[in-house]
DNA sequence: GCGGACAAGATCGTATACAATCGTGTCTGC
DNA sequence: GCAGACACGATTGTATACGATCTTGTCCGC
């Protein structure tokens, strides 16, 4: 299952598509330097295009630029990600009960697949595909809630989540694992809006709990502050 | 009252702001376009720049890109105009009521000021700069709040409801003027966050019921719909 | 007179070249 | 041995030139 979207290949949305893959994949960790002529020469592209990207992404807050030095991976800091997760709690459950008084056979289906991917990849050893996979889950529900410009906010958002997660997942606590996706799936094949937003907002209050926000000061915010701690 | 954000002058931030800001005011409608070379030699920039600035407002919807054509100011549907207060009404009351929560007194002096600026702006015949103030009172609550995310998000809704103002406007109903930024600084200073999170609840009701979504259907998608209409 | 093909102009898309800036290593004077 | 200044290398910032694509005006055949 891989999203349907195609660019032209050399485009920098499609770059930009690529460089947010890797990212969300956690092949790419937050922190890691995004070069403009090595990002290029690996895509065979002028820094024109990179640039562009670049810029994209920036504007969505998963890399962060610097002037004169460059492109970063972003590290979000605790309190971006607890503003991350608040957002959240304010948008999905809303959207959550739209999407299962709209969800058709077709979607209910569709969902279905998605979820069982998501275990595949879980148990096939790749942790950072099915990490992707349960973000997108988010993603369609806002889909089939008919309603892109919170969707536009909320692929956004699971996308710095997926940057927390790298940076304050508490431990490998199988919480990909905790069957929420699976109870909303059920909620949503029985139009059950009173549920599905219940159910989100306690799947988001349970993402959050499985972080440490307290003990994983992001990596370093000048780096200064980063040694001032002893 | 001018914000107090500046930049370097020539740079690609700047050339956005005062792009955003003529979008804010009204003074380019809806449909403009926005020619690379023709904006690039009003700022005296290359059209590097410009292509940056406009792929910026690009990306909030302020305004469209053709491949191919060009930039134009965004024409919002009906319906980018439902979701877009759906979305506010998600996000913004329970910002305020959050506001109402942390102002200090001199947040409300400021927001005081601010009204006044809204009211002189209206009375000097400035209506396109009272309806800027109008959409950054909106901001400054999340600033208030604390909530930097939602505050990006909110600002662009704000940007782009200024554009749905300009489109579905029913008519020149003094909307401004109904006093309801005035009850929601009564509610922060009285740190009545019940009370804020119910006004502001209900102006965007009052702002969304002043708009006509129906028979205005935006200046035309495609151009082949707009005309086949009779 | 009308429709389609063709060509010219305009505009955007991309690559490359040059300038500015920053980080870092080195060298000198103390 | 150390602090400061200097200079070099690397990387990004910006401008410009060239190519691709679309729009539009014109011409020819019907």
């Amino acid at each position: 299952m891989d999203d349907g979207v195609q660019f032209s290949e050399g485009s920098s949305e499609a770059i930009a598509h690529r460089l947010a893959l890797a990212i969300h994949e956690h092949r790419l960790p937050p922190g890691a330097k995004l070069s403009e002529d090595e990002v290029g020469e690996i895509f065979g592209v002028s820094r024109t295009i990179v640039r562009a990207a670049l810029q994209r992404l920036g504007h969505d807050r998963l890399v962060t630029l610097k002037r004169n030095r460059g492109a970063f991976v972003s590290q979000p800091t605790p309190r971006e990600a607890r503003e991350v997760f608040e957002a959240r709690a304010l948008l999905e459950p809303r959207t959550a009960r739209s999407a299962a008084q709209r969800a058709t056979p077709k979607d209910i289906a569709l969902l279905t697949r998605h979820i069982e991917a998501e275990h595949s990849a879980l148990h096939a050893g790749e942790p950072g595909k099915a990490l992707r996979l349960s973000g997108q889950f988010h993603i369609e529900l806002a889909r089939i809630a008919d309603q892109d410009t919170i969707r536009d906010f909320i692929i956004q958002l699971v996308a710095r989540s997926s940057l927390i997660i790298a940076l304050f997942w508490r431990r490998r606590q199988a919480l990909c694992e905790s069957g929420a996706h699976d109870a909303l799936l059920r909620a949503l094949a029985a139009h059950d809006g009173d549920s599905a937003e219940e159910l989100m907002k306690g799947h988001l209050l349970d993402l959050v709990s499985s972080l440490d926000l307290r003990n994983a000061p992001a990596p370093a915010y000048t780096l200064s502050e980063a040694l001032a701690q002893r």
